[in-house]
DNA sequence: CGGACACGAATTAGTCATACTTAATTGGGG
DNA sequence: CCCCAATTAAGTATGACTAATTCGTGTCCG
């Protein structure tokens, strides 16, 4: 390949391996409805669009089958499901989705599901945590207090990651710790997409300094209302912005 | 292949195409821990080892490294990834668990995933619902009243993942209603496994009657209050159970 | 004499082309 | 109306080749 333009389509093409490419290009079409369910690719064909071999275009379908995005049967060829079916909790699909033309409807289920999973998150963490994740939790909010003014965005960001990242890992349960993730791509959409300019309320950072002092007191019953607004406040964000 | 009896090693088989198949064996394998972090599998040992060519190999390992349960590295092999990095929402890595040696461990967190979810979904749905859902949740819900006794506990499971199902749908989140097949084998694993003998308690019983009336009536603060004492009795019988 | 760097050999995943098998659908003939 | 055969696209197998990465070795410099 002497990079002579060709192959330039739509992927970045960041990833290395070519099945990899070509599931960052099909990944995207499909969650984004640009192949309505009930379409049907062969492999034949996408083999030959994207200019690789059958090898390849199998093996990317494999993993969106895996996913649930798509399903292959003989004689037929890879049916796109439709979207009940796809498993919207895979990192790479909810990555996609927030990149896509799905991405309203995907931060909302998000920010839905953080309403329901971290203020119980934060009571666990305010049983379980160490002393070292106690002392995080504080540093990172006081860290929000010291960035919340004056356009450091992209430093506040951090802490706040951090922050919430700590609370579910915190509260010792590998389901809620995997969230962590999934909260890091929603705080960074909404910095970087929504209200990029605009100064976090001092009343939210008060609220994460208020969950740190309450899971070092071991409160849990504290914690879990303080993160709860955290989260309706979020949500009532998320109305405003996308009513 | 005229089947004399090679290849019949430990996967049940049911599953269809050769990759399926090695999958279903290479999966519960790993997250048993039969394969330790760290260990390294060469595609071309697994082709062997399996009867199978190096194309249906590596599609297993596709998949595999989609649930990150494997990382493959050039000159290196396919290194099994420690336990936080796999995708535990994935159903598949949910089932392959539940049936395993870590069936205790994922029992436990996806009891307390429900205890978070389940409650906001009950909420959501007493604003949402339509009257067929609330039909519906009123049907199962008397359902289990009627199946509650005289050793009819398949009957009984069956309206209560009906019952369950129905709420997390109503509450129009795609991302809770994807977790009704994760319910759905918590409960049957309880029914199956742990108290297959004793009827269900009557409180819990009328517990599910009163998140279907609230519902109904829209009283989302009612539902949420009975969703959530039913999922705090589940935790406690988890820990009846397994202490 | 010892260490660091560079180069090359070995290893293993990645890619490709091709030939063949199997299952499911479709349509024609009994 | 049912059954069978032709067709189609996925599934499997194989062999050859590419490419990246690690590791060992050897040389050069300090």
């Amino acid at each position: 390949m002497t990079s002579q333009g060709a192959g330039r389509e739509e992927t970045p093409a960041r990833e290395r391996g070519l099945h990899a490419r070509l599931l960052a290009s099909l990944g995207p079409s499909i969650t984004a409805g640009e192949y309505p369910p009930g379409t049907v690719l062969r492999t034949e064909e996408l083999a030959s669009r994207y200019e690789v071999s059958r090898t390849v275009a199998r093996e990317a379908v494999r993993v969106l089958e895996s996913m649930h995005l798509v399903e292959s049967r003989r004689r037929v060829g890879v049916t796109v499901l439709p979207p009940e079916e796809w498993d919207v909790y895979d990192p790479q699909v909810i990555t996609w989705r927030l990149a896509g033309t799905d991405r309203g409807r995907q931060l909302r289920s998000l920010t839905v599901l953080r309403s329901a999973v971290e203020p119980v998150a934060a009571r666990l963490a305010a049983e379980l945590a160490t002393p070292e994740e106690c002392a995080g939790l504080t540093e990172h909010a006081l860290g929000m207090v010291a960035t919340s003014r004056g356009q450091q965005l992209e430093n506040y960001l951090v802490h706040d990651v951090a922050f919430h990242r700590t609370v579910l890992r915190a509260s010792r349960n590998e389901m809620f710790a995997r969230l962590g993730d999934v909260v890091a791509a929603v705080l960074a959409g909404r910095t970087h997409h929504d209200v990029m300019f605009t100064d976090p309320r001092p009343e939210a950072v008060t609220l994460h300094v208020n969950v740190a002092e309450a899971v070092r007191e071991r409160d849990g019953a504290r914690a879990e209302a303080a993160m709860r607004t955290i989260t309706e406040d979020a949500m009532a964000e998320l109305d405003v912005l996308a009513p």
